[in-house]
DNA sequence: GACTGAAGCGGAGCGCCGCTCCAGTTAATT
DNA sequence: AATTAACTGGAGCGGCGCTCCGCTTCAGTC
């Protein structure tokens, strides 16, 4: 509880009351220029919503990951946490996988163009990568662990590999009908269950 | 062989002899700046690379997709034609779809930023996409169909999806030894697989 | 309340990019 | 040789990421 700050991103703690302040109003600014135009958004345009310098912005915030990371840390927290959870109250370790990435799809696909900037080739987000890895990894990786114990799906899958298919799977545009990835995502874990050897 | 030219991009013909000269040029020096820098080369190198301006360059490719295409047409045509090729040949047709999408796969992962760019949300690509859709959807969907029909995979995946899941999983870092979409897709693969009903 | 130095602030400025536009050049035709 | 339609190149505009530094404001001190 006592150790934050995602990635040598120091929260408000200790700093001058109007930095605090600004660094909400930030947060905020940001959390709506994300939700209606991407996390793609020029930093000028959630400076001047939030009524603040560029340079304050990039001072909080130095790489746009550390701003993205800032504003969704809290999903990304519940969804790690869920992990754990669900292992323990569903019927199977293949249901609570199944469940889990559930989760993980939805937190993805709400975010316009996040599962993109995961992806992203630019390193303008490897900060952001690095992140969502080091949280999230762990928990695919013992949802998964637990389904080979349990004989529910072949084992050799790497929690990397599949994390990453995942979030791919999840990438481009976001309103299209013809694509749920949800379905392919489905296609994905059945491949995954151990061929019933008869 | 008549009907080239594949989004009202009208190749050389009857066009003056200097202009053909400068699209070849083009061409070329394009090709040469998208294997080294990806797709996203920035317009003004690959017209200075030609000694050309970039009015040549936008006069004769409008939109980046118009080049991309132009540069890959030869590729994603093979593709498409080897889709009924391995149909006649190969052990089955699940087998044959095997092998195509190995293909289209080996030609997505080979070129730089290639599959990020045409599953990209910003619309300079959207001609590129839908290139490759008019091109290569229909002999995804015979193949898929083929092998619907003769029972080794379960009906009802559509070919827009399968395609836009395949391109996905190829987006990203192109070297990543943790990451090979072709375990993934294969894996998608076994899951499209009918399940033998006993 | 006045003083002060350190922390914080903001936006001008630089470089890079996509894309347009048009005065000048060149190839084809007569 | 003259004509003209086609073609050319790059200056120029607007937008963006990011930095840098003179100015402002806070938070302790007396």
């Amino acid at each position: 509880m006592a150790a934050e700050s995602p990635a040598g991103q120091s929260p408000s703690r200790g700093k001058r009351s109007d930095a605090q302040r600004n660094r909400q109003t930030v947060l905020a600014a940001a959390a709506e220029v994300f939700a209606t135009s991407g996390v793609d958004a020029p930093i000028r345009r959630i400076a001047s919503r939030a009524g603040v310098g560029m340079g304050t912005v990039y001072r909080h915030f130095p790489t746009r990951a550390d701003l993205v990371t800032a504003v969704y840390h809290h999903q990304i927290e519940e969804c790690a946490e869920a992990g754990p959870t669900l292992l323990a109250d569903a019927d199977s370790p293949l249901d609570a996988l199944r469940q889990w990435i559930d989760l993980f799809v939805d937190f993805l696909v709400t975010k316009h163009g996040l599962a993109d900037a995961l992806q992203s080739d630019s390193d303008r987000f490897a900060a952001l990568h690095t992140y969502f890895l080091d949280r999230l990894l762990p928990v695919c990786a013992q949802l998964l662990d637990a389904a080979v114990e349990s004989g529910d799906i072949r084992p050799g899958t790497q929690p990397y590999e599949l994390m990453r298919g995942i979030g791919n799977l999840c990438v481009g545009r976001d309103d299209d009908p013809r694509y749920d990835p949800r379905r392919l995502i489905a296609l994905l874990l059945a491949g995954l269950r151990q061929p019933r050897t008869p």
